[in-house]
DNA sequence: AACTATTCATAATT
DNA sequence: TAATTATGAATAGTT
């Protein structure tokens, strides 16, 4: 990368091998927090300089977790882990963690619903607005996504049965009983299937700014955080 | 990197995620080879994907040094003592119940970002509708409270200028001194703040956040660490 | 699994 | 130390 090829081997010059050290170890753990995030794996990063700086990253901004995932991964290797008495300082440093995290997602939960916002400035008001209109745009998206499904369905119902009365129709006439005067004509069916009180028309004009609107770059990444799928 | 830029979102398409996992994982632990090598660094990556596999990387490949050598960096963190084998089992009990009650608030908290509706019925849909609709009315209650008391500072603040300009000028003219031609007049601020779409107020704290945050719209926070290495 | 068209990362340079 | 740039690497989408 850069000008000329790099060879793989330890950079003699002092000065240069901090800089790299620098510029490389941002893109190691850039490249990690992607991998978590868009494979939805859970990544843990560890580097000491060689002056011995930790840098690190972890899924979750939670190191202990993972490296609990890991000791118990190997734990079939080593059976002894579970009774090592680090494992319990572990254990409850990960319930701290864990609970600081509830209180966060708890309080970003409240401001969702529109509570709480008495300390919000007026900057984050704004993000939050956008967000919600982002998320609400989304959300109706789908909506009209599945009434129009369920639309379709009806409607195709509808002609099923048509086809069968004409059907049966044509042949009680053979059969010479021409009695029509019972057989049911199905209407379109009176479809009103709005959200908040606006119309559905309303709401595919709005579908449509959601198409383009852009959603990347909003929301702090961490608290997207998808649930685990095992 | 590869047709088209890609958004920092995980990936829903299970077969696309797999396989950038597969191509990923082998860049990043190519990287941290990488880096251990020409840097001189100490080194260690753990992966877990999503079905649970594990992938590692150890400078040396002895990664029980490294992650020792990282809880002894940051024991000082973990003063607490072992814990009785009856508080042990309480806690992982504790653990699990956090954990389930934090995997409720984060799905929540994507449907609430717009995310993950598929698996969602049109009457929750329409429930998540009109809830978010309700906050984002509360925000901008609030928001535009937030947006009217700044303006009265403001207009204030314009008001006690126009006094004190008054004042001088008066002084000036019984000082002999009629030069009144360079005196600023304060207008009226052009003030055009609106509910959603764009206020002067809003485009401003756009531009500023543009201008100031270029790079940490490309880096998550985390990653801006610009403590420089001792 | 192999192949590009692109974007990205970064070594060298300023 | 911080930008800029030329260039090699990584990789997303495709076959």
């Amino acid at each position: 990368m850069g000008r000329g090829r790099v060879q793989l081997k330890r950079i003699e010059n002092k000065i240069n091998r901090q800089v790299t050290f620098s510029k490389r170890r941002i893109g190691l753990l850039k490249k990690a927090h992607e991998i978590s995030v868009l494979c939805d794996a859970d990544t843990a990063v560890i580097i000491f300089s060689t002056k011995g700086k930790l840098f690190e990253y972890a899924t979750d901004s939670c190191m202990e977790r993972i490296l609990v995932r890991y000791e118990r991964y190997s734990y079939a290797e080593k059976q002894q882990t579970a009774l090592d008495p680090e494992a319990n300082v572990n254990w409850s440093l990960e319930q701290a963690k864990l609970k600081a995290r509830l209180e966060i997602l708890q309080k970003n939960q409240r401001h969702y619903v529109g509570e709480d916002l008495d300390n919000l400035s007026l900057k984050e008001l704004q993000n939050l607005e956008h967000q919600l209109d982002t998320a609400l745009k989304h959300i109706r998206t789908k909506k009209n996504q599945l009434m129009h499904e369920s639309i379709s369905q009806l409607q195709k119902k509808v002609k099923e049965r048509e086809k069968a009365l004409a059907k049966k129709t044509q042949i009680d006439q053979q059969n010479q009983v021409p009695n029509t005067s019972s057989i049911l004509i199905p209407h379109a069916l009176p479809l009103n299937i709005g959200g908040t009180g606006s119309s559905a028309i309303e709401d595919e004009a709005t579908t449509h700014r959601a198409n383009t609107s852009n959603t990347s770059a909003l929301y702090p990444s961490w608290m997207l955080c998808h649930i685990p799928e095992q």
